[in-house]
DNA sequence: CCTAATTAGTTGACATAGGAGACAAACAGA
DNA sequence: TCTGTTTGTCTCCTATGTCAACTAATTAGG
């Protein structure tokens, strides 16, 4: 009998590892420096052994996530190396945004190279559940298909809602603003995409926002904190004030480096944030040996459906088995 | 030559996976199950195979960290099974908090025992770092050998500290309140337990007095936030209404159950509550739906340290080879 | 042009991990 | 006592990574 990995059956904890476990976390670590370099590099800078690194490389090849991409032509003395880097043609992440008037989507495939990007007017969003989920169906469908015209398969789906999600099950626990409570909104989705079975995931707006501001905005490559509430309605001046006693309470829990203003409130920020500043200068700790600016979100509206594309991306980096384009043939 | 792990040396980012990554995840999934239960319960919760927690078993019995502790006569047909419990008496953990007035110390055993428990009043610490590492590694090499004494041989000391922590690293960033500033105090303290060679931690006192509260205060078993700041002085009422602000920033964020509020303000908590409670209900958005209540602390101000010795024990269960009393015998 | 040195990538033996199934052990019930 | 059932262990199998030896490709030097 082939091997079997352990059951999956894990009722409350961690899953249980096996081989395989050990093969995907490697793959992953191998698919992380995919920066154009050699084997033997990557075998460097992740501390596998070469052969070690060949092999996961062959299966990341198979699955067409990488490719060669010619030689490697030091200059220096010896074999020059091949260099392999990441094949985002093939393989699509989706991001979609969903809030009271407004639908936003972007397509991007592996390499984050954008594809399809939507932003739909649509009022009735707050009018119930039924309508916008199917609303919603339709529209992921039909970018499903543009995506697929243009050669990346959708390898995934996250949907950014404005409300408490529980991201394991994909429920959206509470969305006042769209009158949504303890929506199955993953399950649904997946049923209305049909045949199509694509992973769907469910996650808060401002996280993900924060997310995209974190990997391309404002904020990237920075530990940041990224806040956007937008339920506030007050004059400027103290609103910037309020803003910043918020941040100084963040930054003293958590010390980042920005915290980035997103939504309704990045248009507000040249009023409001020298008063947020101010106030976070003088309420934070640590001010001024760690710094901690306050700084606008230049990504607008999109920053959630781009950093939801980006969650799908990062959780296939995570995972690289999961795209089973070409399964891995059988040995037997 | 025997199978070597593959090399640790990885600048940046996550270590490469061996076989040795996979042994350790799984005795560390069957060390949580320590609940009294037989191989076969253990296998059947875990998910793994029952050959495998058998084999897992025989390692953990062999590192002393549990041991058989009769029959498990469930009356019911079958063999009955051999229970295992975890074996907390050999080993130890020493929690400390450092603060401008105080020493507080915290050890206990790998069952949760309390063995020693001190509290050192001394106005000196604030007057630089050079006399306070040195009387907290006086402290800790007291302790750890009464610890020893009762039998109980410390695998790990983790230390609370008032400011911004490096925990990788084990460096204040900065603790303004004890004047110290980029200090390697995991590195310092190690020096000066010398021959110990007990493995030294550093953490933020909040943090670890939350976990505290986590494990074994009025949070126990919630999910929740704790929140001890006490910089600030204002009238009560008014410092109400602030807690209730910066718990309600807190609970839009990330929806906690509860919030515990330790420290200086746990004592004030009958008249700081009520007013930060109506606060947090008129500015939390999933309210009432996300229930999200003040709590005080019931720990007092030996939270962090009891926190800092749990952190050492969760570290211990998370990696069960790092137990080396009895080194696995090779089999070559 | 040919050889040595050097680096890149691959191949097969070895070590270790966990799963599968068979087996002995230990009980309850008839 | 015999049967059925569950527990724990043993042996074999597969999967994975390391290691050392080997092949491949290039530069340096005569």
């Amino acid at each position: 009998m082939a091997y079997k990995s352990p059951s999956t059956r894990t009722p409350g904890g961690a899953p249980p590892a096996g081989p395989d476990t050990l093969r995907r976390a490697n793959l992953s670590l191998v698919l992380r420096e995919h920066a154009s370099r050699s084997r033997a590099d990557i075998a460097q800078a992740t501390g596998l052994h070469r052969a070690t690194v060949s092999n996961l490389m062959a299966e990341l090849l198979e699955r067409r996530l990488v490719r060669e991409v010619g030689v490697k032509h030091v200059g220096a003395i010896g074999r020059p190396g091949r260099a392999v880097a990441l094949h985002g043609a093939q393989v699509g992440a989706v991001g979609m945004e969903i809030n009271v008037d407004y639908i936003a989507v972007h397509g991007i495939d592996l390499s984050g190279r954008g594809l399809v990007e939507r932003r739909l007017v649509d009022d009735a969003m707050g009018s119930g559940p039924d309508r916008a989920v199917r609303r919603v169906g339709l529209v992921a469908k039909e970018v499903a298909e543009a995506m697929r015209r243009a050669g990346a398969v959708p390898a995934g789906i996250a949907v950014a809602v404005p409300g408490l999600v529980d991201v394991t099950r994909g429920v959206v626990t509470l969305a006042p603003n769209l009158y949504w409570r303890d929506l199955p909104l993953a399950e649904l989705l997946s049923s209305l995409l049909g045949p199509l079975s694509v992973p769907v995931r469910v996650d808060n707006d401002a996280d993900l926002a924060a997310l995209a501001e974190y990997t391309s905005g404002v904020a990237a490559g920075t530990p940041g904190l990224a806040s956007g509430d937008r339920r506030m309605t007050m004059a400027v001046a103290q609103v910037g004030e309020w803003l910043g006693l918020g941040g100084s309470i963040l930054a003293n829990l958590f010390n980042p480096r920005v915290i980035v203003i997103g939504g309704y409130f990045a248009s507000l920020a040249q009023w409001l944030l020298p008063h947020a500043q101010d106030q976070l200068q003088r309420l934070v700790v640590a001010a001024p040996a760690a710094q901690c600016r306050f700084v606008a979100s230049t990504l607008g509206f999109g920053a959630a459906s781009r950093g939801a594309a980006s969650m799908v991306i990062n959780h296939i980096i995570d995972d690289p088995t999961t795209i089973m384009d070409l399964p891995r043939p059988s040995p037997y």
